[in-house]
DNA sequence: CTGAAAGCGCTTACAG
DNA sequence: CTGAAAGCGCTTACAG
């Protein structure tokens, strides 16, 4: 008289063990107190019937979630698909799943939709990428759901135990240092969107870069973009235009780089020989395009990794230092000494 | 003397408002049967309490999950990307939270990790898109789990309830007709690696499309590709070291389209000029890449929304119509008339 | 080392 | 229309 698969319950096990619910559940729990004999037994007979404890029963009974959210507006799709492999590797041996939650932040309903997934859910913990992660309000709120969190970001916003930090500003530095080196004067950049940090971070990062060799980085060389193809489009248009036109171009991302490649063939310009271009983020596209994109890379995958383990990590044994990690520069064929 | 947030029961919304839980579970659910006056003042202490019930609670009193998992073993970043939002805009007004699991169908723990996270966690349903959805295996284990599912492919494999059905076929079957209307004769198909079926239909539906056009499909002018750059550059290498190189080629999907770009530019072949390339997905490269890719597009973010929709339905109310996708061509600048 | 009781926060028949 | 009781499947003190 065996229940259907899925069905059997601890009381199941119990019975046909021939001990107490207790006991098996001390057997799921790995308790020391049980007498290897009877361990054996009610283990042979979970293994037998495919047992495996109601996860929601278990929540209830310790006021726990097993369920972890990641909340992001991140554009890029390599990103997010890398960033959520991280956080699953992380959790891989735990037995956490990972419920997700795409979201845009200009969009009307963006904060009370969150609040309400947060509050109705209690998830054992939230992980935030950028742009989402400098969101201090939502921040706050996650923090008063009573909720662990980490935020990924290229600042320090938080303690080390709630952060995982990207060196944005040291990828953008090497970029600058690459195209220096190369012998370029003058030189623009098209930086992201106000809004998201990585932008003030990048473009420090490599106006700084520039200062050590000397250069001054001309503020009429820097333009807003918008971490999109048509912003990197409209920018390299503008740049093309003027009388005396950069020899060399940093990008935000990888993505506007590519709506500057785009621009230079309607122009006629030639990559590398009349504009060399480095992005940020060395997406699959980098290495698709022509020629291949000079660009910065960081380690998302293992930036999500870091984070998951971050959260799942005992908050009592508070880490005094930072989790952080550094871009590398990928030098390919979009860069060249100016003619 | 309010407790924390989060922490407020249905206990609490009864004393607060003078009636029994039972009557505050009514008006969750809501159930018809409590008076317009009860329901507003429970309503108000609920929404002044920032109340929402404990989703395990209810799970296990309703011997319900409230969560959806999608499994998938895609390799493309946008494809999983877009799918993932489609399903959450089908899941949007419903309360259930989705769960990814990306897997690789080639290694060791494949299948005994899926039917542990079946098992274990008692899904509402799952969604599975390809190749996972052309496992029969993994979708029998996950019939008899009692699991509801959803299966996105390009053949028919089940009934109309479980399936949301593309029309690969169809897609390169247009691309077949352009490829023809062009003037093409020497034409190649490098297609997907024969564990997708996807790579079957796309073959099939080219090969019958170019015969309406009284063309065969030389047979020595398919090569197997595995969907990824590396596998189109390699491909497309051999048919330009061929003595009678094609005209033209269709790539099973567009990341081996670049593949074919990057090997026509290190053997100075031209794009359209010398070799026109149809790609198959319309992932952003497509129209990133120089010359803009002519490709076949599929709705993919619908076609999750359309699998949400299918899991949420009333499985009494069959339906006897398969819900189907037809994917339409994209013409760019990477096609042209032969020399 | 093992068991009987109470409880986690909710819902479902069953009365009234 | 509303309430008291029992139950969902698990765990946590508390005894023994």
């Amino acid at each position: 008289m065996i229940k259907p698969t899925g069905k059997v319950t601890i009381n199941d096990i119990a019975r046909l063990s021939g001990v107490s619910k207790k006991t098996v559940s001390r057997v799921i729990n790995d308790s020391p107190k049980v007498r290897p004999a009877t361990r054996a037994r009610v283990q042979a007979v979970i293994e037998e019937h495919g047992y495996s404890p109601h996860p929601e029963a278990r929540a209830l009974a310790l006021r726990k979630s097993y369920l972890v959210a990641m909340i992001y507006d991140n554009p890029s799709p390599q990103y997010i698909v890398n960033m959520q492999r991280g956080i699953l590797d992380a959790l891989e041996h735990s037995d956490l799943q990972l419920v997700i939650r795409p979201c845009d932040r200009g969009e009307e309903g963006y904060f009370g939709g969150i609040r309400k997934f947060i509050k109705q859910q209690r998830f054992f913990g939230a992980i935030l990428p950028p742009s989402v992660s400098e969101d201090q309000e939502l921040v706050d709120m996650i923090e008063e759901s009573g909720c662990r969190y980490v935020r990924i970001a290229s600042v320090i916003m938080d303690s080390p135990g709630n952060t995982v930090k990207t060196h944005d500003s040291e990828g953008a530095e090497k970029a600058a240092h690459h195209i220096a080196d190369l012998g370029h004067q003058r030189i623009a950049h098209i930086r992201g969107p106000l809004s998201f940090r990585s932008s003030h971070e990048r473009y420090r990062g490599f106006e700084l870069g520039l200062r050590e060799y000397g250069i001054r980085l001309d503020p009429g060389l820097v333009l807003e973009g918008g971490y999109t193809f048509e912003t990197g489009f409209e920018c390299a248009r503008r740049l093309f235009d003027m009388d005396h036109p950069p020899t060399a171009v940093f990008t935000g991302n990888d993505e506007m780089a590519t709506g500057v490649y785009q621009a230079a063939r309607q122009a006629g310009i030639r990559v590398p020989e009349d504009i060399s271009i480095v992005g940020y983020d060395d997406t699959p596209i980098a290495s698709r395009i022509w020629p291949r994109l000079t660009t910065v890379r960081l380690p998302i995958r293992r930036m999500g990794q870091a984070a998951g383990e971050l959260l799942l990590a005992d908050p009592t044994e508070t880490t005094q230092r930072y989790v952080s990690f550094t871009p590398e520069l990928v030098v390919r064929e979009s860069t060249a000494p100016p003619k």
